[in-house]
DNA sequence: TGCCATACATACCAAAAGGAGAGTATCACC
DNA sequence: GGTGATACTCTCCTTTTGGTATGTATGGCA
């Protein structure tokens, strides 16, 4: 995880640098908050980083290297990444069936706007357990 | 919403510079990973959102401005945001009961974290519309 | 003497998410 | 002829999620 080039985290900061974001089109605005739901989901996220780790991968490998995803969910999951051009597939006619996954570009980039949730998070995983702690403590004293 | 001060988008991107994100803690990762599936969160991004913009705010006001949020969702998802730390909940005790909510400098960090992704979003809405478009169009000839 | 406002809690119910397991197609190999 | 590998799909079932509707406490106000 958290694999992504400085020159990928570069882009997406000069991304953040130019836009002044201030526009506030309630249509615009309900489609990008239906995306982030869409994008913003646990096997989604997880999918992302290990195709922005390893690269391009076959469907059993990839399932194993998530971990404790059902083929249900990950077929599910590539399927709407692939459809929200996120992913490619490429299906080798062969026997044993092959097939490839590999991120776009828009996929990198997406996981690189993500870098920055990744890494607030393993910053202040502990701030956040000390929090919960103090919370369940106040409650159950 | 995308209300982050320039100081704050800064802050999140020196973070993202600074950090050569390279541990593979077993761990850590999956605490990482379940502190993710928590708060990237439909209404946990909304509420963010909305306290980033407007401050303070009680209960009542802060649901109609998040829109179309449950009574219940909002107590628990609030309940939820606080025990981690990225709210305060105020108590006036006064009648009727007056209570105010506010992001913590944790739920600030987060938000500036998500403005990223918020800001791919916006940005790519269009492409992502097209790839489902033409997805649909090659299923459906 | 009601009635209202606020910030919830609680109970019930419908819908959706997601896991387990079996089935399928095809060819190579033993 | 049977087995195995791969990438699925399909069905059944359980769990989770989330909405609605209702109850509650309290003091000011008409």
């Amino acid at each position: 995880m958290r694999t992504f080039s400085p020159e990928q985290i570069a882009a997406a900061k000069a991304h953040t640098a130019h836009t002044p974001p201030d526009d506030i089109d309630p249509k615009i605005e309900a489609l990008v908050n239906d995306l982030i739901g869409r994008v913003a989901d646990k096997w989604t996220m997880l999918i992302l980083e290990v195709l922005a780790e390893h690269g391009q991968m076959r469907f059993t490998q990839l399932g194993r290297l998530v971990g404790g995803i059902s083929q249900k969910m990950l077929t599910q999951t590539l399927r709407l990444m692939e459809r929200d051009g996120l992913v490619t597939r490429t299906v080798h006619p062969v026997v044993p069936p092959k097939v490839e996954y590999e991120l776009t570009d828009l996929g990198l980039t997406l996981g690189a706007a993500f870098c920055g949730v990744w890494i607030w998070a393993t910053e202040n995983i502990d701030r956040i357990e000390q929090a919960r702690r103090d919370f369940d403590h106040k409650a159950t004293p």
